[in-house]
DNA sequence: CCAATTGTTCAATAACTTTTGAACTAAGGA
DNA sequence: TCCTTAGTTCAAAAGTTATTGAACAATTGG
């Protein structure tokens, strides 16, 4: 059982950004940048939302290719396409993240979002 | 008769982003970008749809903090808001518009959009 | 003043997006 | 097998965004 994702190539400038235009998405996306290598799954994200909403903007993120899932069980393993985007789009993420850093107006998961150097 | 734009520190980056989603205004930014320092007004546009409508896009991507409009005359003169989006947001813009710069799946403007190197 | 040019505003509609709850599937453990 | 956990799907409702045409304003040139 895997789920459908898009190609590198296939990947969309005006759909990623839409995508990333939202305030939940752009809260996971910041998430999983700053949880880089460990991934993630859905039930991780229910601060921000009911889990239905999850399923929702998670299916989002995997259809524009932001995300990739991965079904594990009764589990997805949620990852950044960090290598796909950079490639189609050099960049664009690390500005994305970099900016959505210190966004106090994005909702927060756990009460931290941030990696306070030491 | 000036019209409304946000101050630097007000440019939020779920807006710009999902004002840049959308393939019209993406175009319009683009093309913005290739001609730099020149200001154009929005008949230059009319490639992208009717006045009415450039008339809507223009006004998000202004409200966005991406464009500025001057009112010179009859006409507004239209620049992209480079160095504050700079400021605020380091890379984002440069990142996106060479990431626009080779989507032909975006409208095109006289024909011609990509500074073709020489 | 008159007409043309440039662009806005308004109201209507169409199209899409987000959110919700209830019902569902599929895997894993007792 | 039965129960729990993890997440999806569906349909409805609510909200938002895009597109259109007609009417409007403001400036410029004749």
């Amino acid at each position: 059982m895997t789920l459908p994702h898009p190609n590198t190539d296939q990947i969309s400038l005006p759909i990623v950004l839409g995508v990333l235009g939202d305030p939940t998405r752009l809260a996971i996306v910041r998430y999983l940048a700053s949880k880089e290598g460990v991934p993630l799954n859905c039930s991780q994200f229910l601060d921000l939302g009911s889990k239905t909403n999850l399923s929702y903007h998670l299916a989002k993120l995997r259809e524009a290719g932001v995300t990739r899932a991965e079904v594990v069980g009764t589990s997805r393993l949620i990852t950044l396409r960090r290598a796909d985007l950079d490639s189609r789009f050099p960049g664009l993420l690390d500005s994305v993240i970099t900016a959505a850093g210190d966004d106090a107006a994005l909702p927060m998961i756990g009460g931290h979002n941030i990696e306070v150097p030491a």
